[in-house]
DNA sequence: CACTAGGGCTAGGGTTGA
DNA sequence: TTCAACCCTAGCCCTAGT
């Protein structure tokens, strides 16, 4: 009965992570409504983006496996809410610096890419990754590195190719 | 980031229907200033009441079983979908958390929970609801009520509420 | 500006079918 | 049994209206 399950294509995949690369991790609607991606992953909901990314990140660090760790780190209820903007010294690895965010509008900056036909090759995926999880934790100089790596996409990016299945 | 969520407490749902019990519904600033409840709601804002109190509410409508909606649902997608075979059973089951009639205090329970995580038991939910859903519609004698269940409240959850978090 | 009503979104657990 | 895809929903955010 129901969902013949859609299994995620090499071009969905490509498009979810240069999304996450544009956008940041859990923009997922953002990334749905960009008409770049939106063409390759209109048969996607943002719940869709988001549950892929998760069952792409699983494998990535160390191996979790998701349902592993899930009765081990079920009591994980840190809740350091108190009060915002309480700057609680906290060891740091981020904060001290509030950056984050920003679209990194790309006014004017197009970036017309068709759907390619190969996946992306294995390098710019370790590349788009590390941006991500860059962006994931904080701002960095992501404007220098994400120009650096719409260019890359560019000049990898086929010619044409038209292979929208679906849709 | 900043925020992991924060789920919510039996006491502060409590306080939450408590505060509806006595002000009303939609007087979520005015709760939260109340020195009753801003003790343990002190790390909600009055938005947050306004949420909670929706998911609570979610229930009324006879939205008896979770498998219903689903087969009529999203299905925009290219997929062939076989309704036939369909219809289900659907029991009357219950799910509305009133009739659940759980033996409290069963022996042999496992009872893991350490701290008071169901300090008040289903009937007084009740109560609070319903007493809730009086003033909405009318105002009827709510002070002789909600003193009423004030008093209960206080003596069925007193025994000793050492969980206040974080505050 | 402060508050509320309501829709939208995300994170995470749960479910399912190959 | 495993697991990618999908479902459910609590909690939070954004917006409009008052």
């Amino acid at each position: 009965m129901g969902a013949p399950k859609q299994k995620w294509t090499s071009e969905e995949e490509a498009a979810l992570k240069a999304g996450v690369a544009k956008y940041g991790v859990g923009k997922w609607s953002t990334i749905l409504k960009d008409p770049e991606f939106a063409a390759v992953l209109c048969s996607r909901s943002n719940v869709d983006l988001k549950d892929k990314w998760r069952n792409l990140h699983v494998m990535a660090s160390g191996w979790g496996s998701r349902h592993r760790g899930k009765i081990v780190s079920k009591s994980v209820k840190p809740t350091p809410k108190q009060d915002d903007s309480t700057l609680v010294s906290y060891v740091g690895e981020n904060d001290t610096e509030i950056l984050d965010v920003k679209p990194l509008a790309s006014t004017g900056d197009v970036l017309k890419d068709v759907g390619s036909k190969k996946p992306l090759s294995r390098l710019d995926d370790l590349i788009l990754e590390s941006i991500a999880k860059l962006k994931e934790s904080r701002g960095s100089s992501r404007n220098a590195i994400s120009s650096y790596i719409e260019k890359e996409k560019q000049t990898l990016t086929m010619p044409f190719s038209k292979n929208s299945k679906r849709c």
